[in-house]
Order: structure tokens, then C-alpha cells, then sequence
DNA sequence: GTGAAAGCGCTAACAA
DNA sequence: TTGTTAGCGCTTTCAC
């Protein structure tokens, strides 16, 4: 070990940040002193200097949520590949609330991820304008966005409906600022009339087991044979709410549930559409990764979303990427489709 | 709206952090014309000058496992009221792993949740020694620490079990590092012998529902009649097995899960050891927010884990503080009990 | 009650 | 290849 050299403060910073402009053994020698001494840069420092902090933040309604965990453990691991390390916004299903946790994070993150905001396009737009966004399930022209692209999964699932021999289907409705729903509920509108089927939306409010069993009255009253429920959660409460009414499934009724989450592998498992939760969460992060690399903030080539397609196809579905549209955000879409199991069982249901 | 006089540097920083020290007028006007100019503060900067972060880190093996979206959650909501930004990290049920990303964050969090870590003794108290550090069930004596105790509601399923007629259990371990898991095994050694029942432990690596689906059978090979499973994801995996195999549940055999989660609202809904995950989210984070404002890094006095004991005490379970033992830690502990639903009902089981 | 000035620890020109 | 210098935007004595 050669006796320590005095060096400079920027050679210590250039050895950590860029050591090829330093002789290998310069560099070695300052690694192994740091290792020794404990030293580790200041952040804040570091980003008072640069701009930048090596952080991003994914702002999701609800964590508790079966859909969002899965999502944000592959985004948190693909941001880990980058060296990135990320804030965790639960909103708590607020628009509110939302906006002040994008305002207290933006300071010290490069970018975000919303999954399924509930802020105003305008909001939305407005933080786009500062740094780098990538939305989750919220389709707005111009930023780069993953979307579960839910209509061919509600379509077989409403077609599947139909063999069984139902004709009145009930939906259990999500939020309202949630443009999943507003995606489920136009398809389930198109596709159920092209079928010759009809359709009771019944609202829920925010998504629960209690808001799902508290509205089997409501499907009771509205006569329907067959619900589609915003997600597996909500399907969950249905399912109990038919129990104890004395209503069997599959064998007196129906029930699909939504986005394949850790709820649906019950017994009985229930049908539903997958959604590939992990899959959005790995794109949106290659997404934003992207984005923060190029320097304009825009993607620079169409490495973005590779990772996030391939995962899509990997779960069956047909995942792909639609290229820039008129404002240059980019859109990874990924398929769904059902997964038929216990609560629609061919071999029951009405037909049996 | 009187003119905009021009102030100092010096007075903007005041009116935001300090404001006591400025006329109200003054602070009145820097506000509002923050607000119109729509400036925040550089956090950076401040970072960089006062030491301080206003950032938090919760470490979690496995945000998908539906024990930790509660506990982070409300972990989450209560760092918001203190104003303090959280960070996740996913160890991926790794201690490597999280010892990567504990030495990411540190630079930049005033202090750390680690829930279940799976980290060397050694190093948490390595750790600890830097900065506040509150432990979610793990036991280190002198470090703070929220216990969900699951003895209370073991003990009572043990006895539940016996009552309903079986003689020998079968136990789905979970992961070796996890305290729970020991504190579960030992707990369930202890009851049983003195119940006279024999318990056999299938180990089943990570807690998982393919975990427990292909851990049926060795449940089968050992001749147990019933089953209590680290998690209500893994209960639900043997239930799936147990169905396969033509076994059902609660008639011909008695299933338990643990942790109380959404995986054990099911139909039919799951016998499990309520946890309260979420209030143990809160009491780490007042525990935390406690230990960042007392100037030495312990607590001041009683306050902290008010909330949480209160929490715990509404989930009906024996709720309460221990104070500080030998090193200074502060140890809240939360009860369980049993939860008694669908899969060990009563008036099925073997006595039926 | 307010302003002036000195850093916090780092990076990034610019020199050498 | 390395050192010197000038800030990044904030807080904080210390004057006034």
C-alpha cells in the first residue's frame, strides 16, 4: 500500500463520478481511503450542485390495494437497476391530496410515476411541463403513459357471460376519476349491446371488500344473473354478500372480478381479467429511465417500454407499444384477457 | 394589497421556517407572493445546510405480501402529518439486498423503519448506532421497536384446534429470518406440548400461495388434521391444495392463517391470527417522529406509541408499551388474537 | 424585525 | 491527469 497522496477535492468527486478522467491508480487510491475513512458523498450536495438527486416517486391511490403492490415492487426494482431510489405518495384515493403530494416530492425527485392519478389533466399537465412524467393507467395525448388496456379481457369476459346463458349483467362500478373504469364501463356499454345484452352499473365508490358485499342488494334489485366487478377486491365482497344471501356461485350466478390480482387466487378462484400489474410497473420505470437519460426529456430512441412489452407478451396477452403520438409522449399498451376459474365455471353457471 | 417591498434572502428563509421571528405582516406578504410566484424551497439546499432531509425510509422484504401495503400505508399517511417524505425499499426478501439499499438511502433519510428485516443483528445496531432506527418485529434489545406479539392469538388457535377434535398439527413455516416466524414456532411448540397435541413444521422457504399449494403433501404424508400457516397467502395456497386433493375445508381438516390480511377475506373467509399490520405502521412512525425530534435520538418522553397502542387496543387485542429496557429502546408491543371465520368452523371440523 | 455575509459539501468550468 | 476557483440555494450567526 503506497503511502496516501495528498489530492484534491475534485479529484475525490472525480474519482466517484467519473473516474475515467482519472489515472486507474489515482482512482483506486482514493476508493480504498474512502472505504477506509467511511466516507460517503452528501446527497444533498451533490444534487445542490447538479440538479439532480437520483430519486423518483410513484404516487399511487391506494397501496394498500392489491393491484398497486405488485406494481410498485417491479417499478422500485427496475429504478433500483438505474440507481434510483423512490418515494412511495399514497394518496388515499384524493385528488387533493394527491396534489400536495406531488408538491411536497417535486424538490427532490427527477421524476414521476401516476398510477392512476386522480389529479386534473390540467394538474397533470401543468407538472409534465417541469420534469418528467409517465402516467399509469390515465391516457393523456402527449405523455408518455402504460396503459391496461382492459377491453379485450371485458369483452371476452361479457361474451363468456352470454355462452352461459345470461342476458342482465350488473357492473360494480370503480371511481370516478379512474380512467380503468371509465375504460371498463365503455367497453361493457359497446360490447354487451352488441350482444344483445343488458347492463346495470351500479356505483361503488371506492373499491372494498365492504363497498362489494353492500351492493349485492343493489345487484339483487337490478335482477341480474352476472356481475363484473371493478376489481378482484370488490368481486371478493360480492362473492360473501351472495354467500349469505343463499345465493351459490357459480351455480346461481356469475362473477368476474378484475386485474388478476392476489385476491383471486382464493378457493373458490375467481374469473377475471388480467392485467399485468408487474408488467406496467417495470414500463413505466424503463419509461422513465428513458426519459430522465435523454436530455431533452423526451425518449431518444425506442429502447423505452422493451422490457415492459416483452413482460406484457410474456403473461399472454398482447402487449405492444404505439409510437409517439401528436405531442411526442410515448404509449405502452398492454393487453388483457380473461382467466376463466371458479366464479364462472363453464360446467355450472346458468346453463348447467 | 399594499406593494411588494423588497426583502432579504435572509427574511423569505425566515418566514418559512421560522416565521415567529418576522412581523406577521411580513411573513403575510412573503407567503403570498411565494404562493403567486409558485416558489418552494429547495430542499437540496436546505438538506445541505441544516443536516436535515425531512425523508424517511421504510424497508419492507416484500411489499407484495398483503401483511406490509397497511403497515406502509398508514406508515406513510402518518409521516405526512409530520411533514416527512417517505421512501420505499423493496429487499426482495434478501438481506443482501437490503443492506444495498439501506446504504442508498441513508445519505439522504433522517431515519429508517425496517419492517421484518432480514438483516444481520450486527448490522441493524451498526446502523442504529448512525441514526434513529425503529424495528418492526424484530426483537433487538436497546433498539425501538413495534412487536406484533403473535403468541396470544397462536395460543388460542392451538386451543381452538384441540377443541375441535385434532391431535396433530402441521405448521407452514415461513422464512428463517423472520422474527415471526420464530416467535410463531416457538409459541406453537410451547402450547401444543402442554395441550398434548404434536406438532410437525413443513418449512416453505418464501411465504407464498405456490408455497403453500405445493406444501400439501407433506401435510398429507404427515398425517396432520389441521394446519396453521405463517401468512393468510400461504393458508390460502393449501386451501387451493387441499382442494385438488378432494380434502375439504373445514369438514375434513382445520385451517388457520396468520396476519389477518385481505387474503383471509375470502369465501369462505379464513380462520387467522389478526395482526393489525397498520397499527404497527403507525406506532413505528410516531416512534420515529418521536426519536427525530428529541436532540439526541431517544425519545423525550411517553408520547410515542400513544396512537399505536390506542390502534392496537381497538383491534380488541391486548395492546400496550413496554418502556425503555437495558439499552434505551423503546418497545411497543401489539396483541393478537384469533379471528375465528370459515376454514375451522365450529360446527364442522373433526368432531362434527 | 430585518439585512449582510459566511458557509454547508459538492460539481464543473477553467488553468496548469 | 490534476488543482483552483466559483458557485448551487439555503440557513444562520451577527450586526444594525
Amino acid at each position: 500500500m503506497a503511502a496516501a497522496a495528498r489530492v484534491s477535492r475534485s479529484t475525490v468527486s472525480r474519482a466517484f463520478t467519473r473516474p475515467q478522467l482519472l489515472s486507474p491508480a489515482t482512482v483506486e487510491q482514493v476508493l480504498t481511503t474512502a472505504a477506509r475513512l467511511g466516507y460517503v458523498g452528501n446527497q444533498a450536495a451533490r444534487a445542490l450542485s447538479t440538479g439532480r438527486f437520483g430519486n423518483i416517486a410513484v404516487v399511487v391511490p391506494d397501496i394498500a390495494n392489491p393491484f398497486f403492490p405488485p406494481l410498485v415492487r417491479s417499478l422500485q426494482l427496475a429504478a433500483e437497476t438505474a440507481d434510483l431510489a423512490v418515494f412511495l405518495g399514497d394518496s388515499d384515493e384524493s385528488a387533493e391530496r394527491e396534489a400536495k403530494l406531488i408538491a411536497r416530492l417535486a424538490p427532490q425527485v427527477e421524476g414521476f410515476v401516476l398510477a392512476s392519478p386522480r389529479l386534473s389533466e390540467q394538474l397533470i399537465r401543468e407538472l409534465a411541463a417541469t420534469r418528467p412524467v409517465v402516467l399509469v393507467n390515465r391516457d393523456l395525448d402527449g405523455i408518455a403513459r402504460v396503459l391496461i388496456d382492459s377491453s379485450g379481457g371485458m369483452t371476452e369476459a361479457v361474451l363468456l357471460l352470454k355462452k352461459l346463458g345470461h342476458q342482465r349483467l350488473a357492473y360494480l362500478a370503480g371511481p370516478r376519476d379512474s380512467w380503468s373504469d371509465g375504460q371498463r364501463r365503455t367497453t361493457l356499454a359497446r360490447v354487451s349491446e352488441q350482444a344483445g345484452l343488458t347492463v346495470e352499473v351500479i356505483e361503488t365508490g371506492r373499491p372494498s371488500y365492504a363497498a362489494g358485499r353492500e351492493s349485492v342488494s343493489a345487484i339483487v334489485r337490478s335482477g341480474a344473473t352476472a356481475a363484473i366487478a371493478f376489481d378482484d377486491v370488490v368481486s371478493q365482497g360480492v362473492l360473501a354478500g351472495l354467500e349469505v344471501r343463499g345465493i351459490s356461485v357459480p351455480a346461481d350466478f356469475s362473477l368476474v372480478g378484475c386485474d388478476d390480482t392476489l385476491a383471486a387466487l382464493t378457493t373458490p378462484a375467481l374469473t377475471t381479467v388480467s392485467a399485468g400489474a408487474a408488467s406496467a410497473g417495470a414500463a413505466a420505470a424503463q419509461l422513465l429511465i428513458t426519459l430522465l437519460q435523454s436530455p431533452d426529456g423526451r425518449p431518444a430512441d425506442a429502447a423505452a417500454g422493451g422490457e415492459g412489452a416483452a413482460a406484457a407478451g410474456a403473461s399472454g396477452a398482447a402487449g405492444g407499444r404505439a409510437g409517439e403520438d401528436g405531442g411526442g409522449g410515448e404509449c405502452v399498451r398492454i393487453g388483457t384477457h380473461l382467466v376463466v376459474r371458479g366464479t364462472t365455471a363453464v360446467r355450472g353457471g346458468m346453463v348447467a
